[in-house]
DNA sequence: AATTGTGAACTCGTTCACAGCG
DNA sequence: CGCTGTGAACGAGTTCACAATT
């Protein structure tokens, strides 16, 4: 039986970052880490580390914190998060091309399985020492090797169309960075990441820190 | 007085993507569109649309929905969420490329008022139609132009050296692409994303999504 | 009749306080 | 003593149910 009695997505959101901080301390030579420290890294509190950490069932030791090495072995060993399963690239423009160079990506453990795109003069060419493949062929090879994750990066316009043909090819989770919001069927997992939208968001929250300062610490007139 | 008493941060993390569905709508032609609608092209629900749209005062009609280019202009509006601020670019490789050339920048109102680099073999070459800046030259620029937004995507290594320089530049948010975990000081707002922990994210959603259908729809031997 | 608008209930994650342990 | 581990309290955000509108 499985002991992971679902973990909550916003935890499960933040293992792969736990798992950053620790690649970095154990490059660093260091044995072990407080939850305290962790927090610091990351932004957030000591407590919700140790929440985390617990719901993976990740052991910490008494006064001297989280052993490194092991910890990393528990988030690795966590399927999907620690990674170890690939992901088909879609869009072999500079977006794509620049993931393909992503140590991010490989940090956490993934490869990039195959790069695709849907302009046919993009097609066979060379990006990043790999062959462009045709979405065509995406089908079969998605049945040959079982990966089901795709990481969308192609113009905006075209997401439509690739995200189509991604579900037909029987893709179940799929990473979007076009920042296009086209309805996708239920059956495929959609994460969406868009760095205009983030930088709006960022924006946003600096106005209304900036906002909440002024008035409580500094009322002035409209 | 701000008619605005502080927008929730997961709302205005939404907002900007209600922002990408209208223009979409707007490019189609769609004079009306129903919160229904805009919460199933970003799956989540009505109400959702219609408590974030009242949150941001923006009125619909009743049997009609809400005004395409009405709310538009009332997204738009909203400091920050809206654009019209212009962000730094810091890290002139694949990635700094793509990123001047993403649609979605533009599409959300922002503009890049420079690009930086802490290499000095990369200053002073020309990237995207743009010349490559020392770090050095930031903080003048900042004092200059007011922009206190920046975009990171220098290699995870450099991630440390080149916040600090933000920070001291007057930096105030950052959009960190590089998914290092550094820590910063807490006048710097940071928002992270990381494609490689994205992906790690999404798999471990999918794998839990999949367990839980196994469980209580076809429970199977251990 | 369809769709917005919203007070109230509820759910879920975070935070608190402190017990447990090395 | 310092740090982990966790049950309980809290609070924010989401969902529900229904009134209001055209």
């Amino acid at each position: 039986m499985p002991e992971s009695p679902a973990i909550p997505a916003p935890t499960l959101r933040r293992l792969p970052e736990y798992l950053g901080v620790l690649l970095d301390r154990e490059a660093a030579g260091e044995a072990w880490i407080s939850s305290e420290a962790i927090g610091q890294s990351l932004g957030f509190g000591a407590v919700q580390v140790r929440k985390d950490l617990a719901a993976l069932g990740a052991p910490g030791s008494p006064r001297r914190g989280y052993p490194v090495s092991a910890t990393i072995l528990r988030l690795r060993e966590y399927p999907g998060t620690g990674g170890g399963s690939d992901a088909f690239l879609v869009g072999a423009g500079n977006l794509g091309r620049a993931l393909l160079e992503d140590p991010g990506i490989v940090r956490h453990g993934f490869r990039i399985a195959g790069v695709f795109d849907l302009s046919p003069d993009r097609v066979d060419r060379i990006l990043g020492g790999r062959k462009v493949l045709p979405l065509g062929a995406l089908p079969d090879l998605v049945r040959r090797t079982g990966c089901r994750l795709a990481v969308l990066a192609v113009d905006p316009d075209q997401a439509g169309a690739a995200s189509l043909a991604l579900v037909r090819a029987g893709i179940t989770g799929m990473l979007d960075l076009t920042g296009s919001a086209c309805p996708f069927p239920r059956t495929l997992i959609v994460r969406r990441i868009g760095i205009g939208a983030g930088l709006a968001a960022l924006a946003g929250e600096l106005e209304a820190r900036e906002r909440e300062k002024n008035l409580d610490g500094f009322p002035r007139q409209t």
